[in-house]
DNA sequence: ATATTATTGATAATTATTATCATTAAGGGA
DNA sequence: TCCCTTAATGATAATAATTATCAATAATAT
């Protein structure tokens, strides 16, 4: 027995994956609290870094200097308005065609890449 | 009378330039320390901030969670040894034409793109 | 059902960043 | 060159983010 499968890392999984807005721990944590205010912050933080390492949910890096989250690990690009600072998801362009570019062009080996377009949102504009 | 130029920004800079490592602030301000051990951490956040906001300075995303600085601010991409941490330089993937499809395929209206290449690098192979 | 032990909640400790404030010094004008 | 104004500094306190600790709980193999 390595691993369990606890009733919390459930509803922190199934809240994340509802969250379209890319959450910090801190605001997943307030909807998970919404949901069973028993679980605490550092169990946000124990199960998204497992949740990671099972490659169930991936982050998303931004210029705030905190980490984001997605439970969506098709690898995508997001986009962050400078002004109200919210993160959207980007699929219009293709990750795996960066990755091949990489293959060819340079001496890297990578088989992973975090974009993150910025900008002024058209709600903003 | 707006701003000033004091030595601890020429020297924070000037030390900056010369890494190649794509320093935290911590980093930073050890190099800085080792030339001039007068100058306090707070110095280094300040401006590093103001530097940014002159465009002399660029963030470099990266998944540690901890912002990194560059002082090249042509935009280009970096790839980042998941073994070693360390951040290298990628100059074979143009950014400008990853903007230019976003331009053209996507809603948004982007000015700025970071790029985070992630594998194991050719010496920790 | 029971025993084992991974996981939890609470909280302390650590790390990263920002704010405060008295002192210093950049640089414009006399 | 010497004041004068005030932006910037260094030291440190405050805040925010993350990780570590530990007794209690609960998942699951037997």
């Amino acid at each position: 027995m390595n691993t369990r499968n606890t009733k919390q890392k459930e509803i922190i999984f199934e809240v994340l994956c509802k969250m379209k807005s890319h959450p910090t721990i801190l605001e997943l944590y307030e909807a998970v609290h919404a949901k069973d205010s028993s679980i605490g912050q550092a169990t946000i933080y124990r199960n998204v870094s497992k949740l990671m390492e099972e490659n169930m949910v991936r982050k998303v890096l931004t210029s705030d200097g905190v980490l984001h989250y997605d439970a969506n690990c098709n690898n995508h690009c997001h986009f962050r308005c400078k002004k109200c600072q919210k993160v959207f998801d980007v699929f219009d362009v293709d990750t795996q065609k960066l990755l091949d570019v990489m293959k060819t062009n340079s001496s890297f080996e990578s088989d992973d890449v975090y974009v993150l377009f910025e900008g002024i949102c058209s709600r903003c504009r």
